[in-house]
RNA sequence: GGAGGGGUUCCCGAGCGGUCAAAGGGAUCAGACUGUAAAUCUGACGGCUCAGCCUUCGAAGGUUCGAAUCCUUCCCCCUCCA
């Protein structure tokens, strides 16, 4: 590959990079550039928005660099404030620990495990001495703090900001002192953080990193990011059938997006799709693509299509998952009030709810749709319960 | 330290003595339709032994036949002044 191909490849997709002539210098130095990520260990789910940086760090490596995975332990128990309209709660000792290690299990699904070094913040951070952090904080200003956009936001709307909110951007901007980062990658939403990281690094007398932003990937909803508090995301590891469940709910036109910022398929063979589909193509057979191509980065190819199968029996021809456990449950005198029984086998929140349900039309048994919310099931029979079009329980009550 | 404003159901946000399980929007779920768990439309959206009952409106007390709405104390947040 020539130098300018690889500065090419590096550029793609990322939504800015400050500042690209650096990036060059550097590359053509020839050294193996140290290239930093950083992760919060709130959400130990990784998932896909994750996954458009982590392709990214991917690259680096193929490259031949060094990708530092670092996790926020440390700042973790500050919680990051980026793009929050309240302060987080922080997390205890405890919770951050047990969250990094589901983390490292699931970055490998992507990264090159021998070429991928873990760090954790809080080897430097916890020996930095009070004396030492309050130089640190000399080093900006509140000005510049409130510069940033939802502090600035959250101060005009009157709503709370934390002293030691402040300090998370000083900290992620230490830590790129601390590993004398060449490169740090982040979502858009971390522009500001990763800045702060120049900053400090020329502050401490050393060559400013270069900030690579990549765009945030947008939650199943289409509108929000895509994150494990909202509830709108794919796990990189969640199970083939969820995974591509998951991809073909999104709607037609956030497809687009996923295709932009997760295939790895070439740009001119989306674009033509996309044109193939604005002349009158079914939306839904491309859906098709973009979840066998994803499922299979995670599965595997033969995992992938049994997905798609899947899917096809479930939804087209409304066929019955064919991997269903029978549970058993013990039946009161008297039968088992229908309503319960949705609540006992975890088909419904509440009894309420199932009630609700019923008289809405939603609940089936063995296939026949029931009107009766007082249904009372008798002993001995076998039945399959079946929740809206998703939902599956076979039970044998006893 | 002083003055004022505010804490409502998953989220935002109305309500300001009874008609309030609490408007409206979002999210979610169900039904219809379909090209799919897209889009659109309709409905539901605290719990329970469910046509009835029980528990919610920062917390605890109080006034009242009756309180999310009034009073007291406490906790938390914001703004302005110092």
């Amino acid at each position: 590959m020539s130098r300018n191909d690889v500065m090419t490849e590096l550029l793609r997709g990322a939504s800015e990079v400050l500042r690209p002539e650096e990036l060059q210098q550097r590359i053509e130095s020839g050294r193996p550039l140290r290239v930093k990520a950083g992760f919060d260990p709130t959400a130990p789910d990784l998932h896909l928005g994750h996954a458009v940086l982590l392709n990214k760090l991917k690259q680096f490596q193929d490259l031949g660099h060094e990708a530092i995975f670092l996790i926020g332990d440390f700042t973790g128990m500050i919680g990051d404030p980026t793009g929050k309209s309240v302060t987080r709660k922080p997390l205890t000792r405890d919770e951050v620990i047990e969250n990094a290690r589901t983390y490292e299990e699931q970055i490998f699904k992507i990264l090159h495990p021998e070429k991928t070094l873990v760090m954790f913040n809080s080897s430097w951070m916890s020996a930095m001495t009070s004396a030492e952090l309050i130089q640190l904080a000399a080093k900006h200003t509140v000005a510049r703090m409130l510069e940033r956009d939802d502090f600035s936001k959250r101060y005009q709307s009157g709503q709370p900001i934390s002293i030691h909110e402040f300090l998370y951007p000083l900290i992620q901007g230490y830590d790129s002192v601390a590993l004398k980062a060449d490169v740090e990658l982040g979502g858009t939403d971390q522009k500001f953080n990763l800045l702060v990281g120049r900053h400090l690094q020329e502050a401490f007398g050393q060559k400013p990193q270069v900030v690579m932003t990549m765009p945030i990937l947008e939650g199943l909803d289409g509108v929000q990011k895509m994150s494990k508090s909202l509830g709108n995301y794919i796990g990189i590891a969640d199970p083939p059938d969820d995974m591509f469940g998951k991809l073909m709910s999104i709607s037609d036109e956030l497809m687009w997006r996923y295709f932009e910022l997760l295939s790895f398929r070439p740009a001119s063979e989306i674009a033509r799709w996309r044109n193939e589909c604005s002349q009158g193509a079914n939306p839904r057979d491309y859906k098709v693509q973009l979840g066998l191509e994803i499922v299979e980065r995670f599965h595997g190819a033969a995992a992938a299509r049994k997905a798609w199968e899947n899917f096809e029996a479930r939804f087209r021809e409304k066929a019955v998952p064919d991997d269903l456990v029978e549970s058993s449950l013990p039946t009161p005198e008297g039968g088992y009030p229908i309503a319960n029984l949705l609540k006992d086998l975890d088909l419904t929140d509440s009894t309420s709810q199932a009630y609700r349900l019923i008289r809405q039309g939603g609940v089936k048994i063995d296939g026949e749709k029931i009107e009766d919310p007082k249904l009372h099931l008798t002993t001995g029979a076998s039945h399959l319960i079946q929740v809206g079009k998703r939902r599956f329980a076979r039970v044998r009550l006893v």
